[in-house]
RNA sequence: GGAGAGGUGGCGGAGUGGCUGAACGCGCCGGUUUCGAAAACCGGUUAACCGCAAGGUUACGGGAGUUCGAAUCUCCCCCUCUCCGCCA
C-alpha cells in the first residue's frame, strides 16, 4: 500500500512508477475518486453534524408535544445523512481497491527494463566445474541413486509432486539444518514456526493478495489461505501493533512449507526438482526502522547470508540486480541469487547454467501500511516500519546444483564437506 | 462436534438508551517538594480522518439493523476462555 497522501503531492512519482513495473494502474482515476470521496465526506460530515445537535437538544426538551414535532423534524434528516453517507463510504471501498493495486515504486538505483532479459548481473562468485565426464542433471542421478521418487510423488499429489527418500531427505534436511544454524547460531536471528495456512488480511497485508490471488492454494471450507512463504507469517506477526524503537530491528527466520499453485506455468519447467507445488523454505525477515540506508544496508547484509550457505556449499553463483519490469508491485528493489545448475547450461552462454534459487526483497513501507505495523521513535513519533525478505535456502531446489555439481563419472553424488555433519558423516551417495 | 462465559483506553476495571471518548485505580508525562531520589500533592495523558483555522466526523472485536439518539437493544461473523466429547 503506497501512501495517499503522497500519491496527491506526486503523482508523477507514481505514474512513472507504475510504467516502469509495466503495470497499468489509472492514477488519474484515483485522483479523481480522492477528490470526490473528500467533498461526499465532508457533505456527509455537514449532515451528520446537524443531526448530532439535533438529536441531543431533543433529549433536554421536556414538553411531549415539542419533543414529538422535533423528533419528527429530525427524522427528515436521517434519510439525507444516510444518502450521504452509503456515497462517501462507496467512493471509499473504490478508491482502497484501486489503491491495493498501485506499485511501490522502484527504487533510483534499479535498472528500467521491460522483463527478466533486462535484469543485471551484479556479481559472480565461483567458477562452474569442468567436467570430464558427459554429465547427467539431476533427474536422471537421483532416480538412479533413488533418492527421489517421482512417479510417487505424481501418484499421490498429481503434476508438480514428488517424494524425497532415502539420502535425498536427508540432503534435504541437512540443508535446512545448515541454513537454520548460520541464521540463529552465527548471526543472531529469532527463529520462530508461522502458520503457513492464514487469513485473507494476511495475504493482502503483506501484498500477496489481491495480485497473485491466483497462486495461493485456497481452503475454502474454512476461508484460509496456504502460504507461498514465511515471509508472510513472519512479517505480518506483528501486523497492528505499534513497537518500540529500541526493539528494532527485528530479526527473524522460519522454516515452513511453502505452496505454490503455479498457475500460468504449464510447460515451463515441468520435469524435476525445479517448479513443485509444495517446498520447504528457510526465510529471512527483517522489521527494520523508517531509514532508506538502513534498509539498504539490510538488504546488502541478508544477501551476504545466503552467499555465506552457497559458499559453504561452494556452489557457483551469481547476483542479479532485478529491474523495475521483474520486481512485482511491491519491492522497492529486488536481488535475485542464480546458482550454477549444470544441466541447464546450453554448452555455450555461461548465462544459462545459472538458475534462480533466492530472492532478496526490499519493500520500505509498502507492507507495514497495509498491516499497520509501526514503531514508536525515539522522538515519541509513530512510524511505519520496513520490512525485508530473503530466502536462506529453499529445497528440493537447492538440491538441484547440489546433486549436479558434485556428481561423479559413476553416478555418484559427493556429499559437500558442509552438510556432512547432518548425515551422521557420511561423504558419497551411492 | 455439544454447552456456557466474555471481548471497553498502555493495563486492570466501571458503565444496560441522551449530560460517556468513556468513572475509578495503576502506569506514563510535566510540576511542587528534595542535596538527589522515593513518598506525597497538583496538573496532564486515546487514535484516525477532513479543515489555514475555528471546528467537525469516526472509532468501546468486525459488519448489518432498531431508534430522533447505541458502548448500552437485535441479528450475523471473528476471536478468547471454561466444561463435555473426540483426537495427534
Amino acid at each position: 500500500m503506497i501512501d495517499l497522501k503522497d500519491l496527491r503531492e506526486t503523482p508523477d512519482k507514481y505514474r512513472k512508477g507504475a510504467a516502469d513495473k509495466n503495470v497499468r494502474v489509472d492514477i488519474d482515476a484515483i485522483l479523481d475518486f480522492d477528490l470526490r470521496h473528500r467533498a461526499a465526506q465532508q457533505e456527509f460530515e455537514r449532515l451528520r453534524a446537524e443531526q448530532n445537535a439535533a438529536s441531543q437538544s431533543i433529549g433536554k426538551l421536556k414538553d411531549p408535544e415539542e419533543k414529538k414535532l422535533a423528533v419528527a423534524r429530525v427524522g427528515t434528516l436521517k434519510a439525507s445523512v444516510k444518502d450521504a453517507e452509503e456515497r462517501a463510504r462507496q467512493l471509499e471501498t473504490d478508491l482502497q481497491a484501486l489503491l491495493l493495486l498501485v506499485p511501490q515504486p522502484a527504487d533510483l538505483d534499479v535498472p528500467v527494463g521491460r522483463d527478466a532479459s533486462e535484469n543485471v548481473v551484479v556479481s559472480k562468485w565461483g567458477e562452474p566445474k569442468k567436467f570430464n565426464f558427459k554429465t547427467q542433471n539431476h533427474i536422471e542421478l537421483a532416480q538412479k541413486l533413488k533418492i527421489v521418487d517421482f512417479e510417487a510423488g505424481v501418484k499421490l499429489g498429481g503434476s508438480r509432486s514428488y517424494m524425497l527418500l532415502g539420502a535425498g531427505a536427508e540432503l534435504h534436511m541437512a540443508v535446512i539444518r545448515l541454513a537454520l544454524d548460520i541464521m540463529v547460531r552465527e548471526n543472531g536471528f529469532t527463529q520462530v514456526t508461522v502458520p503457513v495456512l492464514v487469513r485473507e488480511e494476511a495475504m493482502q497485508g503483506t501484498g500477496f493478495f489481491p495480485t497473485g490471488r491466483e497462486q495461493a492454494y485456497h481452503v475454502s471450507e474454512d476461508n484460509l489461505f496456504l502460504t507461498g512463504t514465511a515471509e508472510v507469517g513472519l512479517t505480518a506477526m506483528h501486523a497492528g501493533q505499534t513497537l518500540e524503537e529500541s526493539q528494532l530491528p527485528l530479526r527473524y527466520v522460519a522454516v515452513s512449507t511453502c505452496f505454490r499453485r503455479e498457475a500460468g506455468t504449464y510447460g515451463k519447467d515441468t520435469a524435476g526438482l525445479y517448479r513443485v507445488h509444495l517446498f520447504d523454505k528457510v526465510e529471512q525477515v527483517v522489521i527494520a526502522r523508517n531509514d532508506i540506508e538502513e534498509s539498504k544496508l539490510w538488504h546488502r547484509k541478508m544477501l551476504g547470508f545466503a552467499e555465506t550457505l552457497l559458499q559453504r556449499l561452494e556452489l557457483p553463483y551469481r547476483i542479479i540486480q532485478c529491474c523495475t519490469g521483474d520486481i512485482g508491485v511491491k519491492n522497492a528493489s529486488m536481488l535475485d541469487i542464480e546458482t550454477w545448475m549444470p544441466s541447464r547450461f546450453d554448452g555455450k552462454d555461461p548465462a544459462t547454467g545459472y538458475g534462480e534459487t533466492h530472492s532478496a526483497s526490499r519493500l520500505y513501507e509498502f507492507q507495514s501500511r497495509r498491516l499497520n505495523l509501526r514503531y514508536k521513535g525515539a522522538d515519541g513519533k509513530v512510524r511505519y516500519c520496513h520490512t525485508l525478505n530473503n530466502t536462506v535456502v529453499a529445497s528440493p531446489r537447492i538440491l538441484i546444483p547440489i546433486i549436479e555439481n558434485y556428481q561423479n563419472e559413476d553416478g555418484s553424488v559427493t556429499v559437500p564437506e558442509a552438510l556432512r555433519g547432518y548425515m551422521g558423516g557420511r561423504e558419497t551417495i551411492s
